[in-house]
DNA sequence: ACGTGCGTTATACACCTGTATAGTCTCTTG
DNA sequence: CAAGAGACTATACAGGTGTATAACGCACGT
């Protein structure tokens, strides 16, 4: 449940144990949680808390660049991996998933940190698939960019709609859980990855003559 | 905005006013927004609401069923067609973008509209696959519930995501902001269905010899 | 005509929230 | 030793929350 893995020596101060303690109140309990419940789970008064931060949206955004600085350390830890796996994998680290579920969380209600992790992936993502496009392993696509925030959004999203469905997950349970969610989709994505659910081409051979149609007429139609 | 479509003749009371808008504030405002607020939106007291329904828990799950209602009756109405697709369509329609609205609120916090909602979507693409696969154009899964499953949260998990990235959207936006998400996402999506992503099967491949060699020793190594 | 019921409001209560204030303790440093 | 700084607490305040209570007005049926 430590959450003090690699941090600068400056930074050991109480006021760290605070901020750390508070990601892991926000990550059980979410961003609702009162200024008195943080201060509670560490074991000390709601005015110290206060005293340290000002205010709990000072708080707040100290938790988030936290997150998103431990974030950039365990993947620059990391060896290259798919964008999305390496995600995965994070959640799997008990130590980190207080830091696993924030980010989450924050993701789910557009919140900053959220935001930047977000497009952060989706850029990991444009890389990775160059890559794989290069190396033959990955097929082309017209709009690569649309496609890497598309596949973004969609595995991330998807894998956040069902842990909502858990009604209220423990700190200890989120890695079990997050195993067993993607242990059920990893079928799923394989084939669709690698075989796709449409067996008729026309669907998409009838868009792109539509959407050629229409980028052609755009300049006309809208003057 | 009115939300008095098509009710029973004995709930165009003032109570079912008061539940209409509640689930406008619902939506606009998020499931926070207190019951003053709901009032107010409603031009009447704040204690009019508790008397007529007793409580703000109470009150929500009245909210809760009437948008169930009206969602199968919405879907009922219309021609069969692929399950999310008939999702998005909702959403242009003006008078439907608060109930809309309040599901996804619903889905992405995991309240029991939303749960609903989402399982009687995942049944219906259950069942929209396999005519698909009967007639053809839609390919077959070594497991088609977990592939059913896999698709209707993804996509709808990505489309909220990338609504939840827009900050706070006025109801009146909703129905534009939708048709651009889903404009951004159709290319990358008939091009996943119909060609994939990955170009090499071996991964697929692997992994299916992997997932039957674990299934067959299962029953000895877990005795 | 009258009271009975219903829609409706105003007011109050108890609770929880974030935050400001003042004070206490402890430890370091001159 | 004195002094001061920083960690920490206790208490209080103002505002918002859900809800209970009492009262008001108006229509309606007998």
């Amino acid at each position: 449940m430590r959450t003090a893995e690699p941090a600068p020596e400056s930074d050991l101060t109480a006021r760290a144990r605070l901020r750390n303690s508070a990601i892991e109140v926000f990550a059980a309990r979410g961003f609702g949680a009162s200024v008195r419940d943080i201060a509670a789970h560490a074991g000390v008064s709601a005015g110290l808390i206060t005293h340290h931060f000002g205010s709990k949206a000072n708080l707040r955004t100290e938790c988030d660049t936290e997150v998103v600085r431990l974030y950039r350390v365990l993947k620059s830890d990391g060896i290259a991996r798919p964008p999305a796996q390496s995600m995965w994998m994070i959640a799997e680290l008990d130590d980190y998933a207080a830091m696993f579920v924030y980010i989450l969380r924050s993701v789910r209600e557009g919140g900053p940190a959220g935001k930047q992790i977000l497009e952060h992936l989706i850029e990991e993502a444009i890389a990775f698939s160059e890559e794989g496009v290069a190396s033959g392993v990955v097929r082309s696509s017209r709009d690569p960019a649309a496609r890497a925030r598309y596949l973004v959004t969609s595995s991330l999203g998807g894998i956040i709609l069902q842990l909502s469905l858990q009604p209220q997950l423990e700190l200890a349970e989120v890695g079990p859980t997050v195993r067993r969610i993607v242990d059920e989709i990893t079928l799923p994505t394989l084939e669709l990855y690698t075989e796709g659910v449409i067996a008729d081409r026309r669907f998409l051979d009838e868009y792109l003559r539509y959407a050629n149609h229409a980028s052609t007429t755009e300049s006309e139609t809208t003057p």
